[in-house]
DNA sequence: TCTGTCTATTGACAAATTACAGTTAGTATG
DNA sequence: CATACTAACTGTAATTTGTCAATAGACAGA
């Protein structure tokens, strides 16, 4: 039976959303692996997020033609690395995605605005019941 | 075999995360049914959402005990009306929804900051291959 | 009365997504 | 060799979302 249950902890717009642009906005800086993205993501506030769900939208932006990626030929303190690079589609969906992001926070504003504005006319009340 | 699929039309963040607190704000005002709600949620640029998402929310809602329903006495130009009320825990949830919702907000600006500035230096140029 | 058209709410199911928990491997260190 | 860190990748159950359709009361007009 599946699920009306409970989403995670209190967040109500989900990391993944902003995993692919910004995966591509760090990919427009340099070409690079997963890992070291995956490291470089916190600076964006997307911490703690699935590896897994990483490499996995990495492979995706591929298929999508947004990233390629080929194996690096350099030595590493481990396991090869699989580089990847924007393409010209990947800095196009960045800008579309730049678009949708401004939209998205004008949405936003919207909310709290409504939110405030309510707030200060009724001083905290609302009517229940 | 779930999906590694297409998302829909290039919405980056999905409707439905703003949809618990718009409700919630809706009903700050006062209690409403579903389908007047419906319509108002337009007001916030929820439009062109299945009411039965909505329905589902608001019931989901009531199971978190941040609303509560009753069924109207009142006349109606059609079937029975279930009304929605905010409860206190509604209200709170609202409040912290407000404070993601900043969070949220704070964390676009810090992508789009990141690429207009970095737009601004290489001229729009990105590193490929 | 039959039909259509609003008003309202609910149900069911396919598809997408997430969270966790692995697996495989190379390199370095004690 | 055991451990730890780097690196990439896989599997999957539990959820969440998207979409469509079903159900049903009230009311107006032919």
């Amino acid at each position: 039976m599946p699920g009306r249950r409970r989403r995670g902890r209190g967040r109500f717009l989900r990391e993944a959303r902003f995993l692919e642009p910004t995966l591509a906005l760090l990919l427009h800086h340099g070409s690079s692996h997963g890992y070291t993205l995956l490291e470089r993501l916190h600076e964006f506030g997307l911490g703690n997020l699935d590896t897994g769900a990483v490499y996995r939208t990495l492979r995706d932006m591929e298929q999508e033609g947004w990233v390629s990626s080929a194996w690096s030929t350099e030595q590493t303190q481990g396991p090869a690395r699989r580089v990847y690079s924007l393409t010209k589609a990947g800095d196009q969906m960045l800008k579309a995605c730049t678009q949708d992001l401004r939209q998205v926070r004008a949405q936003i504003d919207t909310l709290l605005h409504a939110y405030q504005q309510h707030m200060a006319k009724k001083g905290g009340k609302y009517h229940e019941k």
